[in-house]
DNA sequence: GAGTGGTCTAGACCACTGA
DNA sequence: CAGTGGTCTAGACCACTCG
């Protein structure tokens, strides 16, 4: 570790060195090394990062504290740990599992596909309250996506997705539709931008004539609103996104520990 | 350890030992055990259990491997750590923030307390739905709880709960009122019954007319349906709660990773 | 068999708490 | 100050993958 300390390695960071350094674990530090790392493009989505012991001998430090870095970047699912092969940067694009931050079940019956269609695609200036949230000036560019997601033929799902446009450049129309895969693979692998986590505000609301429309319902159907901003790294939002959910034949799950 | 291995501490279970054992690790193992000296309530909640290097002795392994099963329990909420003091049976009682697992926040202002209303208290018999959730026979005992909570004056939450009768023998109306704190807090300390961790599935739905009046809102309005599976040790589950939540003031957070 | 992550140990030292 | 959890090391060995 050549950040901090001079001689050797176990002569890290104390408390003497300044008033009130907030003392960071040697792992902390290197597990913020290799976020950079990782936002900077240097290990890419899919791909496999250097083993444990040639980290430990390029941060030079013992394999035990590399270890703990990865296992927390492994928690945050910035990492994947494949024993025998190796540590591979998480993707998007190869996610075998649905859509990542979805979390709609339904009632019955196997999990299954989803068709999806979009109904617009549209660059414009940013509302008030969307430059809000994504942490943009009031008048920005921005690129707005509205599509609806079916299940077995039933729409389900109405989506309206704000994106900032200084990241989302060229985004249209088609290549939503002709991407195979998750939206997110899309902006992974074209724009270069990760999620990485996300917060949800859920409330219940009503359907007015357009929504329902598009969803197949009467007007005044009761709809989970379901309102995501996703992060990148740095906890930077780069999308929000304000779901409407028709939980007549889904259901949100949601797991408390 | 003298669970698995009969000699050194090092010549734990390997894959010679049967077909396809499932190899589980020291750390895990150990993890087991104390859990289950938790769920006999050999270490109560609120107090401390022994230090990493008692634990360690009276195991038979280092230090190194308590620990991991340590970080797991408290990773599953089940410990608390806390430096320079020791590690602790995490608990209900004191539970500081609000309750356990009410993912309810006001649009704006702070986090406030909730004032409780209970609308009664009955011992009955199950109806086949809970009785299934909750793994019993139908018609088997269970209690019923209904009650009201409102922030600032403004009623937003109407529960209806559902206990095996078998496990909350003598809760009356008067004992819920006279508590104070959190109910999950009474059902610890009174009951001996400890909730680990919940599912839940959430559903926007419709007012009728008997909730409608409740929540002070009108027949129709929308409203979320939360109903909630609580399990106790071994997974078991021990309360099933429908809740509705009035989101014209709050909303459902939900964090993402 | 070589290379990777996963487990376990023994020992040193640091940070925090409270008497 | 003693006792607790927290960090870090060095080294051994195990489990898994793949050529």
């Amino acid at each position: 570790m050549s950040t901090l300390n001079s001689a050797s390695p176990a002569a890290v960071m104390t408390s003497a060195d300044v008033a009130t350094p907030a003392f960071s674990p040697l792992y902390q530090q290197i597990k913020t090394l290799m976020t950079m790392r990782l936002q900077a493009g240097e290990w890419r989505p899919g791909e496999a990062i250097p083993s444990e012991l040639g980290l430990a001998a390029r941060f030079k430090v013992s394999q035990g504290t590399v270890r703990k870095a990865v296992d927390a970047l492994a928690a945050d699912n910035l990492l994947v740990r494949r024993q025998g092969k190796g540590t591979f940067v998480s993707t998007h694009a190869e996610q075998t599992v649905q859509y990542r931050f979805l979390r709609l079940m339904p009632n019955d019956g196997p999990v299954v596909g989803a068709q999806r269609r979009f109904i617009d695609c549209r660059r414009l200036r940013a509302p008030a309250d969307v430059a809000r949230s994504l942490g943009l000036k009031s008048g920005d560019a921005v690129i707005n996506v509205r599509r609806v997601l079916s299940f077995e033929s039933a729409p389900t799902v109405l989506d309206d997705i704000w994106l900032p446009g200084a990241l989302f450049k060229g985004l249209t129309a088609e290549r939503l539709a002709d991407y195979k895969g998750p939206m997110y693979g899309l902006f992974e692998s074209e724009f270069g931008v990760r999620m990485i986590r996300a917060e949800e505000q859920i409330r219940a609301v009503s359907a007015d004539s357009l929504s329902a429309n598009l969803l197949g319902l009467g007007v005044g159907a009761p709809l989970l609103s379901v309102e995501r901003l996703s992060m990148t790294y740095g906890d930077k939002a780069v999308e929000l996104r304000r779901g409407l959910y028709s939980t007549a034949s889904h259901y949100y799950r949601n797991e408390l520990n």
